[in-house]
DNA sequence: CGAGTATATCAACAAATCTTGATATGTTGA
DNA sequence: TCAACATATCAAGATTTGTTGATATACTCG
């Protein structure tokens, strides 16, 4: 967390509460987030990087992919983020939309598997 | 609190973390917060007026001005205040002019009872 | 290495926000 | 009631922010 300051302004954003508020429950990449949320392509690598820069998202390269989560906070941040995620919880409840992303994270790695399997399949078919 | 979103994005000013600072201590007119935070008044009339809009404020008439103060959160809405002003602490800590904000209140303070005195003064005195 | 793909960056536009100065409203206290 | 004063509201301008489409970068995997 760089700054509090800017985490506030950050979680004006309903999109971007709606980001972290996924990210809370399961890492996911830019692709699987755009076809979540709806939002441009640009868009969300914009917001992801805020967050990131805002130190409340961090990221992992996984093949392809770049998949991020919600940072774990060290030490003396933790308090700061607990109550922030806290908050956040209560503002995801003012977005309507919000209340769809409840099992998107679990909609989202069904379908990673099915490309797994799609996957292995063409494997086993050559 | 009306919600939490709108919360957000109004502690993401620093003029308005500013406010919330010092009427956490202390009840304050427009006008002494406009002496101690040098905003034009206006600014701090609409400042404070989406403040008390989203709950986080409530205002009094006392003679010819009007006080603001911090909301008291009645029931559900006290934990997240509560985590609010949490943030608002380490937020405030951010902005170096909220440093000088320490002691303005009591300051303010001697001041009010200054011209109450110099009031008294003159009534003697004629 | 090179094609393919995922993500990042950029410029431009639209919308929201903050501030200011001028003016309106409303209350006090005589 | 009226003059003085404190605060609120309004319109306008400057700045910031979010989004979009196009393009650039960067990595992977064959």
């Amino acid at each position: 967390m760089a700054s509090i300051l800017k985490s506030f302004r950050l979680l004006a954003d309903p999109n971007r509460l709606r980001i972290l508020r996924l990210l809370e429950r399961e890492e996911l990449s830019v692709a699987e987030l755009h076809e979540i949320l709806g939002s441009g392509q640009s868009t969300l690598s914009t917001h992801l990087a805020q967050l990131k820069s805002a130190g409340l998202v961090e990221d992992r390269r996984n093949g392809k992919n770049i998949l991020y989560r919600l940072k774990q906070p060290r030490g003396a941040e933790a308090e700061a983020f607990g109550h922030l995620m806290e908050l956040l919880r209560q503002g995801a409840s003012e977005i309507p939309e919000a209340g769809m992303d409840e099992d998107a994270p679990r909609l989202i790695l069904a379908k990673r598997q099915d490309k797994m399997r799609t996957y292995f399949d063409e494997l086993a078919g050559k």
